[in-house]
Formats: structure tokens, sequence, C-alpha cells
DNA sequence: GAATTAATTGAACGTTCGTTTTATTATCCG
DNA sequence: CGGATAATAAAACGAACGTTCAATTAATTC
């Protein structure tokens, strides 16, 4: 036999990076096959090669989507022109519900780096690097700003990004928590832990504590 | 050929226990190829098998020995009885710098977990969350005291666990900051996160970053 | 120094892998 | 309606996989 009836290459393709995003997350990309991916769109596995050329160049391709996704849901979400800690807040909102929302892909994004070819390692690597500047770049205003009291900007970013991404390793929609209370717990941890400033009340913490060093 | 002089087999199969630990955290689990780690070991591969009877094998027991150490090291550095804040920096100093000093085998023990049948891996996750619930009896033992400001002890511990752990993600011995220095920060982070009254002093978490005791 | 045991090799097994090729059918366009 | 093209199936490719087995040699024991 050869094309099924209702066959339509843009439902295949979106139909092949979902189960792609679903498998790969689930028992990761050097464990999942071709034909395994093929069986759950229901197809046959020489139909995936019409996609993409190889099994690498779909997990680039759904690793570069989801970063460059990453980023432009920062870009909408970023205050115009506020203060750090209101900046801080957007940024800390924004990543916790798009790494919830996309655990899955988040998932691939941060675990399958290694099963990536020097070059195209690079290109993500890239991307992820740009969307961490953001934040170190508002850690940096609000401690020069005297807002936030941080030690050492990179070590802190990186601190804090670990902390929110980590969200996905044990949050399950519909369990004890909402997101909502999740952010909002998230919010108040990182606030506490950059130092903040009340956003117009006193000091929560602070005082001591040396200069920042800068990256 | 056959036995080779010199052979021995305690030598062999801490050799192949290492560079399993290194090559699985490099190239991953899957990706590895039981002959690429026999001739990293300089050795056939089947007398891989003489040792561990299957690679599944292999790797539970890396797990389970890395998990072990954990447990081991944290009961050998905490304190007797002591304050929450006390054993909070305890528990920090001691995660970080086993995490440092063995971050191949914790990249191994995190990141395959999947490759594991489901006895296996309930087993591992056992030991995890006894490791874990150490960091929140603490938690809960500062709240109650009132040395802490936790909202939620659980979602606490898991954001303070995934931050720490983060550490191997992008510390490099040798670079830019000492491991104590890491430490130092991180341990300063984390009193301001739970909201620490300052040990002994009169206010602010960062204090307790000063009052560091040598790794 | 012979018998036994420990450690390893080299070759092979069947399976599965990613991928390619070729043929076949549905759909679209005139 | 008929030719072009898009989408797939079916079968096959060589390579690599985890693992097993028999043969062989080093070390140990008596």
């Amino acid at each position: 036999m050869a094309r099924t009836t209702g066959s339509d290459g843009e439902k295949t393709e979106a139909a092949v990076r979902e189960a792609a995003v679903s498998l790969i997350a689930r028992l990761g990309y050097e464990a999942m096959s071709m034909r395994q991916l093929a069986a759950e769109v229901g197809v046959q596995a020489a139909a995936l090669y019409r996609y993409f050329p190889t099994k690498e160049d779909l997990l680039f391709t759904l690793m570069r989507e989801h970063m460059a996704g990453l980023i432009e849901a920062w870009d909408a979400a970023r205050p115009a022109a506020a203060d750090p800690a209101t900046r801080l807040a957007a940024y800390v909102e924004n990543h916790i519900a798009f790494h919830i929302e996309r655990r899955h892909s988040t998932h691939v994004s941060n675990m399958e780096l290694r099963s990536l070819s020097h070059d195209r390692l690079t290109q993500i690597l890239k991307l992820r690097t740009a969307y961490e500047k953001e934040l170190r770049v508002i850690l940096r205003d609000g401690a020069e700003a005297g807002v936030f009291d941080v030690e050492d900007t990179g070590l802190t970013a990186m601190a804090l990004i670990q902390m929110m991404t980590g969200v996905i390793v044990w949050f399950r929609p519909g369990e004890r928590l909402s997101i909502s209370e999740v952010t909002a717990t998230y919010l108040s941890m990182t606030m506490r832990l950059v130092g903040a400033k009340a956003h117009g009340g006193t000091t929560t913490c602070s005082a001591a504590a040396g200069e920042q060093r800068t990256l």
C-alpha cells in the first residue's frame, strides 16, 4: 500500500512533533526508536523521513523551537520599563508558567543536550545563555540600585533558574497545589533569596554582605 | 588468548565502575555501549559480564552506591543535637561538598532513573526520599520553633535541593570560584530563602554567611 | 609440578537500530 | 477526466547492540 486516505503532511508532521516530545521525555532520546515513534503516530517508520531527514534533526528542531518559544514568551511578558523587583517578579512568573505548561518539552531540552552535534549544541546553548542573561541583568540592576542584596550575580542567577526549573520534577497539575500557589511561593522565595527590599515596606533581609562581584 | 598477566578481578571491577560512571555521565546510559566501556577499561566486552550480569545491573549498582554514599556522608556530618539553623547549615554544606566531589556519579543518579526497571527505580527513589526527608524535618523544626519563615515545607525542601544540586551543572573546579566560596554563597542564599533569624545576633539572614565553618 | 580455579579472549548469536529505496495510492490541478 | 505530485507502505540495508559460549592462559593450591 501507499498513501492512505485522509493523509495530510502538515497534520502528520505536527503529530510527529507532539509524539516525539512525549516519547523522548518519557523514554529518553536514545531509548526511543524511530519505529516506536512511527507507531505512536500511526504510520510507518519510513514516513518520518519525509519530515525530518535524521533522528537528530528531529531532536534539534524540537529543542530549537522550545528555546525560541521561551524567549518569545519572555519578550511578550517583560515589563516595558520598571524597577528591578517588578521585572524579577515578571521573570519568575513567566519562567514557572512556561515550564509547567511545557514540562515535556523542557525535559527534552534540558536532558538531551548531549545527543546534539557540536554545532547544534552551540546553537541551543547560545539561546539558553541569552535567556539567562536577562535574569543576570535584572539582578545586576537591582544590586546596583541597592534594592537587591546579591553577592554574586552569575551564581545567583544559576541558582534561581535551577530552583525554578526544578518545579517540573515534582509538580503535577491537579495535585496538592495549583499553578498560582506554586508560582506565588516561588516568587516569595526568590524575593527573599535576592534580599529584595519589600515593595514599599521595611527591609526583610540584607544589611551586611559584601559588595557583589560582576560576572 | 585468555587471561592476561597481572589481571586481578578486584582491580578490574573497580576500573569498570569508574569508567562506567564517567562514560554514562558523558554520553548517557543508553548511548554508552558495553564495547565502548570495555575499551575504556582495556578489556574485551565479554569480560564485563564476569562482574555485572547485565548492563542494567551495572547502572543500578552505581546508583545504589551513590545514594548510600550520600546518606552515609550525611550521617557522618549531621550535628548531634543542635538548633535548626545549625542543622540546616550542615545539610547544605554536606550536600554541596558531596555533589561537587561526585559530580559524575550525581549526574548518573539523577539523569538515568528512567533506565531502571520498576522495582529498582522504587529502591533508588526510596533512598532519595529518605535523604530528602532529613531536610524537610529540619525545615519543619525550624518553622515550628519560629526561627525559619517557611510557607510550605515540602515545596521549600524541593526548591532548595534542586538549587543546591544544580551546582554540578555549572561548577568546574579550579575556575572562578572555589568550593568554599560557592558553599558560602549557597549557604547564605539558603538562609535568606528560609527566612532564618540570625544565629544569635539580632537581625538579617545574610549575617549567617559570615559565620562559616570550614569545609 | 600437577590440578584447580580465576580471568579473559575471540567469535558468534539473534535482535534491533537508523536509514534508504522502490513501488503504490490518494489528492490536487487543469 | 487525466496527468502531476504529495504521502505513504513495504521491504531491505549494513551496522551496531547486549549477551553467550567455548577455548585458553595466568595464578593459586596442594
